[in-house]
DNA sequence: GTAAACGTTCGGCTCTGTCGAAGAGTTCTT
DNA sequence: AAGAACTCTTCGACAGAGCCGAACGTTTAC
């Protein structure tokens, strides 16, 4: 948080983000993109080789599947991944739409676990992948419990970036729907991330109220009528509440 | 592959290695354990935060899911993770066992994908896990269809690790054995790698007879007789099969 | 309330990462 | 074929970046 850094190990990681983001690279073409000296970028390229986090075949720079090992390894240590277990899978079949479970990470929301049903739409949805948490149902049902001044600090961190047009910008709206979705216990979006979805999620709480994370059901508007929208609530509350059991007795 | 290195780039690494194996760590503690002094461990944690890879709470130091994030985005890269789509699933459910996709990197056979079916025994498999090449069924398909001095060389620089006392620990019998599996077109493991496990794998070749990677089935030897075996390598090769005709139209 | 353990800051020294330039390959053009 | 244009890799001298001991805060334990 102070000023102390490490040039090398940022480097480094801008590096690994420039082939996770393209693929993979070569060394003159990362050089350019990053607009570091070709020999320099080598040499980070030969450290990280020596690492095993990057390998190269044929000039070709990219990620080894060590970030998944050290990825899952993180996920399963995740309590309340362990404690969704088979919920997930569950709720899928049941409603045939996509369904995540989402934790908040650096004033962000993170994607842990997918499972798409049988009628899931083709999201840009991958463990990993991570939104505002202003943006979106399980966001909101992450900051909805949440202390006041712990969001007041993410707002001022972060900004109420515009993703659609339906996005909440303005603060005193928020407060008002994060109140609501205390009350209701859930939340819901239509199209404030993606234009034309609707999202509906639950937050899972554990014994000492603490949030730890939010269980998402995603599907197209056309799809999702008031009625249906209810339906779906049900069972996304159900599953929280399963799995807050699950979380207190892990 | 020459000398040139990084110190910071080695020791970040080493660190975040740390923190995978043991989920979360404070700072004396990592201190001691990689034998470095405090203030240094200190200072690359700081550093490892701002790039996103870890974060902290309440002085404990982990992984994020950005280790997840880049390790999904590369295997959404790897061809035949794409070309064996559904495969997976459907022998996972036909056999009841545990289902892998695996692929050669450094020497080495990583699993990329695991599918657990109904009877499923728990083995310690998860995406990113590694193993060596010459100790079970998919490395040894995989090894069956590399250029001799090719495998020459792993065997050369990773040597023959016995894992059990049934792993293959003499080259000619390996190579006797790689005769074999490219004759069959399967390869077969009995606690190989781990003792009372059969693993059954058929290796996914691409359009120019390149070696891509291997499915492979495992469960205790128990219930894998003879004729069960048989059923297991014939399921095994259509899907491989299959496989290598998505690849091809990728 | 005191002691012990741990986390963080500071700053001077030194060693290490840095990058230009040259060498070695590779691919494309003429 | 031979050159031109490119990329990758090696080398080495220099400067500034990382390093770590020691001092300072902070938390935990007893």
């Amino acid at each position: 948080m102070t000023g102390t850094s490490n040039r090398s190990v940022e480097r480094a990681f801008r590096i690994v983000d420039e082939l996770a983001a393209n693929g993979s690279g070569r060394v003159s073409e990362l050089a350019e993109r990053l607009d570091m000296p070709v020999s320099t970028v080598h040499n980070y390229l030969q450290a990280l080789v020596s690492t095993g986090y990057v390998a190269v075949e044929d000039k070709e720079y990219a990620t080894t599947t060590r970030f998944l090992e050290v990825g899952h390894r993180q996920r399963h240590r995740l309590e309340v991944f362990k404690a969704v277990s088979d919920e997930l899978q569950d709720i899928a079949a049941e409603t045939g739409e996509h369904v995540t479970l989402l934790v908040e990470e650096n004033d962000q929301c993170v994607i842990v676990a997918v499972q798409e049903g049988p009628d899931a739409v083709n999201l840009f949805a991958y463990p990993g992948a991570r939104m505002p948490l202003h943006a979106a149902a399980p966001g909101k049902a992450i900051l909805a419990h949440m202390p006041d001044d712990r969001v007041r600090e993410i707002i001022d961190r972060q900004g109420l970036v515009e993703m659609t047009k339906r996005t909440i910008t303005d603060p005193d709206v928020l407060f008002d729907q994060l109140e609501r979705i205390r009350e209701q216990g859930y939340a819901v979006d239509e199209g404030e991330r993606i234009a034309g979805m609707v999202c509906i999620s639950a937050p899972v709480l554990d014994k000492g109220d603490r949030i730890r994370g939010a269980i998402c059901v995603c599907g197209p508007q056309s799809r999702i009528d008031e009625a249906r929208r209810e339906e779906i609530a049900e069972i996304v509350q159900r599953a929280a509440n399963v799995t807050q059991v699950n979380l207190d007795y892990v």
